[in-house]
Parts: structure tokens; C-alpha cells; sequence
DNA sequence: CAACGAATTAGAACGATTCTAAAGTGTGAG
DNA sequence: CTCACACTTTAGAATCGTTCTAATTCGTTG
């Protein structure tokens, strides 16, 4: 019962640390923000699925705020931006090296990890330029 | 001389008959365009800087015109689209296989060959999904 | 040289994102 | 513990690239 009574506070908790910790102010909406993004395994998620998940869930969040946090935890190294569609941004929970598949068609991304996949024969870039990442992108549809 | 006089024709006439191959009316908009796209190797470019191009080029050509006429070159098979920017679209007369580089900074896309690249130990798709295609961005920064 | 369907166009509309400036909130100095 | 103040949030306007609409213009074919 203890638990049961703590287990909510859990995940505040532990999105106030991770804030704290990336040197940002723990504010209602940043902590649930957080809470969403990081409690559970690893997501991608645009300004308005993640605005549309808070509002869902029962909490006031402007879709301005939203979109300002989820600059602000990229800034901050807790997020990062996929590049896949010309039309919506994506930001992804996992900041490690990997891939991804993308369905068009419903603007899913899933994860392939950064181990299984080698890029080989990358050209050296053209003088004065050096590369910053490489990115894969495996576009896929349905059967 | 014959030759000086011949050469502005060439252009068009090659635009002309590219467009009747595609099953394209060739209109004075289209023939322009494709003169600018085809006429000189490889480029990459978007709505904008094209209609700016054929603008400065003392063509009339509205920014709508553009856009119809990459879209219809694109399905025509004589263009394809690159995704690399969540703000803009890039239109590539490269039809083949091949990569690229990336300069965000600058909107800069340079071709990678698609035989120098090669991306290996892509997973099998999650069930029901099979690979349409395989993006690879070099993304690049000055020094 | 019509006549007709195809293409172009100006401008409005749109969807995603960013900006503005005013009101609200977290926090640390006292 | 309080409160001042910088930081944050917000509604709504603005912006940007792109698409749409509906009216005009043009290319083709008979
Ligand atoms: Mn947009
Ligand atoms: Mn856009
Ligand atoms: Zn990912
Ligand atoms: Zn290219």
C-alpha cells in the first residue's frame, strides 16, 4: 500500500530529476511532458501526437508550450529530431546511434538499432566540409 | 554560324520532345522549366529557387506553375523527391540510384553515387511491411 | 481557324510551426 | 516563509511552404 500510494509520485519524481538534471526548470507541464515521453521505452512522437496525448490524459498544455519543450529537451540532449517527412517533425526519446524504418502512410517510425545496421563507403565530403551524422531511413509499406 | 543560330532551338526542342515523351503537353511553362532542369548535368532544387531561376531568367511564370510542374515531372519519372529538410522540399533530376550529402546550413544537397554507398544489415520489416527504398544522408557542416 | 479539354494563374486557404506580448509561476535571497 | 524577479506559459496572430479554387488562357486536333 505504501507502494500503491507512492507509485504515482514515481514517475513526477523521477521526470523532476531528469529536468533538474538537464538544467531545466521542473514546471507542471515540463514534468508531464517528461512523464509521458520518458516513462515508458522509446518513442517518436510529433508537437501534435504528444499535444493530443496530454490533452487526452486530462492536463492543460498549449500546443506552444509543447512545441517549445520539445526544443527545449532537445537542446538539453534528452531528445532528438528525425528527419523523414517534408511536412511534420518528429522528435524521438532514443538519442542513441540507430535507424529507422518509416510507413509513410501512417506516419509511423520504428527503431532499428544502430548495431545491426553499417554504412560503408560514405565518400570523403567535399574539402572544408566533415560529416555530422549519417542517416538511414528504410521507407516501407504495407503488403 | 548556322551552329549559333541553331543552338537556342536546341534547348527547347530538346525540352520539347523529353515533355511529348513523357506524355507532357509542351507548354511554354513546361518547356522552361525542363530547358533550366535538363539542360546542364545533375541538380537539385525547390519550388522556390526554380521559380525564382526561370523569374530571373525574364520568364513569367507563377510560383503555383512550378509546383504543378515538378509534381508532374516528378510522376512522370523524369524528377524524384529528396527528403532531408522538415521545412522544404527538394526536387532532384538525378533519377538513378544514388545518395547524398547534406549541407544543412546552406540548403546544399551533393550527390553521393549509389554504387560507392552501401548500406548493409538493413532487418527483414516487421511483418505485412516490405522495403520500398533506402535514404542515406550524409549530413555535413562547414569547418 | 474554331472548339474543346488541358494548363496556368492570382489569390485564398491550409497545416505546421514560430512569434508576440501579456499573464502566471518556481525559486532563492533575505 | 515571503516575495521579487526571471523564467515559463499561453492565446492568438503571424509566417512559411505548399495546395486549392475558380476563372482565364492556351495547345491541339478536326
Ligand atoms: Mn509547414
Ligand atoms: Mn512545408
Ligand atoms: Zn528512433
Ligand atoms: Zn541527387
Amino acid at each position: 500500500m505504501a507502494k500503491a500510494l507512492r507509485e504515482p509520485k514515481t514517475t513526477a519524481a523521477q521526470a523532476t530529476a531528469r529536468l533538474r538534471h538537464a538544467g531545466l526548470r521542473p514546471t507542471r507541464q515540463r514534468v508531464e511532458l517528461a512523464g509521458l515521453l520518458f516513462q515508458n521505452g522509446d518513442r517518436h512522437v510529433t508537437a501534435e501526437s504528444l499535444h493530443d496525448e496530454v490533452t487526452t490524459a486530462g492536463v492543460k498544455v498549449s500546443l506552444a508550450t509543447v512545441y517549445n519543450t520539445l526544443h527545449q529537451f532537445t537542446e538539453a540532449g534528452l531528445l532528438r529530431q528525425v528527419i523523414v517527412d517534408a511536412a511534420r517533425g518528429y522528435f524521438d526519446t532514443n538519442t542513441g546511434d540507430h535507424q529507422h524504418f518509416f510507413l509513410e502512410k501512417e506516419g509511423l517510425l520504428i527503431d532499428i538499432p544502430g548495431e545491426s545496421i553499417a554504412v560503408a563507403g560514405v565518400p570523403t565530403p567535399p574539402a572544408g566540409l566533415s560529416v555530422d551524422r549519417v542517416d538511414v531511413v528504410v521507407r516501407v509499406r504495407r503488403n
